[in-house]
DNA sequence: CGCGAATGTAATAGCATATAACTTAAATAG
DNA sequence: CTATTTAAGTTATATGCTATTACATTCGCG
């Protein structure tokens, strides 16, 4: 197994990388463009092949697409887990919110074509990219640093997740002007943050109190 | 100014509403499959005329799409006007609520029109689809049904309405499945609604308390 | 070494966007 | 009521992307 030439290194048939090469223009060219401006041909004249190569390694767009979103979602996860690990006076709920806020508006190519594409739901169970998508939201779960009552952490942590989502994709339409731009897009993530924790609280102690009454 | 033929009455050279025509097959072509199912020369052959007969009432796709997704704001408006105006034993905000998010769930090839492509985000400031979209936000305020108070209602509404859009793509993404299952979607937007009126409350109350403070 | 599988290439079919040059019919001015 | 302008549609064509087929090269393993 060569490893990967850091700049083709030489004239050689084969690539060498193509499969990672491929995903990774493939994330380059979604930063800006989001789904659209992903080309099979364009990545491939890039990447000095010729313009069939990547069906070796893709069955077809959709294919290619599938990984490069399960990609994307291994790098949110990334930069969650190292956001929850920082040390900081932040509750880990409030750094996981704000770095997937950040994450959302700074590569919002990306960030639509993991959430605002057909690709995820069309993804199969045991498939590459649902795995990736259930990793991240595992880790939302996580950063609720609650005890598991029944379903109620799973869904609180949906609520947060679904609030979120729903900031960014509001701040990328410009909604946040006008009268609205009082409320910057921070302080309705933080405001979100804490009616989750409150939420919890009241589940947590809910739960406790039915535990022992049936005991 | 020739009436809209029903259907095609009779073998004409001029369409007579070709512009028209266009828009409503293009919301029906996005109804499934979002804004990549539309196609020029698909709606120029259903519609029997020539390919670039469209060109004629739209720059390019672009601009097909831009009218396409005002369209759709519009009608999102109407049922949401609808809703809110229905008499029933539920909030205004509630009955808006659960409008979007069946609208969401059940037209979502046109929901992701309207709300995961950048056409929004593009859309000039004096343009059909900003108006259209500055209506459907409009609305979301109407049913807060509260006084102005600042800038604190206008957050408010943006706040129930990202949750909103977060619960739609969440569903769609197929994330209310296993523990998370408990948590119906509608469920869970009535928590937002619950947690949006109560968050009003007390900024009306706050508010009022600071007037007469300053007074 | 040699053979099969993996990976790449060239050639080509098919579909979509978009433009140019031309045609038809509707609207309007004289 | 004709003449002319203009809106709206047509044919032909250029360009770009996806995808397939048939062929070529190299890698890795027995």
């Amino acid at each position: 197994m060569r490893s990967r030439p850091a700049r083709k290194p030489e004239k050689t048939y084969h690539h060498g990388d193509l499969r990672d090469a491929l995903i990774e223009a493939a994330l380059q060219e979604a930063e800006r463009g989001g789904a659209e401006a992903i080309s099979i041909k364009a990545l491939a004249k890039k990447l000095g092949v010729s313009q069939p190569a990547p069906y070796r390694h893709f069955a077809d767009r959709e294919a290619l697409l599938a990984a490069v979103t399960a990609a994307a979602f291994r790098q949110l996860s990334a930069l969650l887990r190292e956001a929850m690990a920082r040390p900081s006076k932040q509750s880990k709920l409030s750094r996981l919110a704000q770095a997937t806020l950040e994450f959302g508006l700074r590569r919002n190519g990306i960030y639509r074509l993991m959430f605002a594409s057909r690709t995820v739901s069309c993804a199969a169970k045991g498939s590459e990219l649902h795995a990736a998508t259930r990793e991240t939201f595992a880790l939302v779960i996580e950063a609720l640093e609650a005890p598991a009552v029944g379903y109620l952490r799973e869904r609180q942590a949906l609520k947060i997740w679904a609030a979120l989502h729903g900031v960014v994709m509001l701040a990328e339409q410009g909604l946040f002007t006008g009268e609205a731009a009082h409320a910057t897009r921070e302080e309705l993530v933080e405001d979100f943050v804490n009616e989750t924790k409150a939420a919890l609280a009241v589940a947590i102690k809910d739960a406790r109190r039915r535990t022992k009454a049936g005991a």
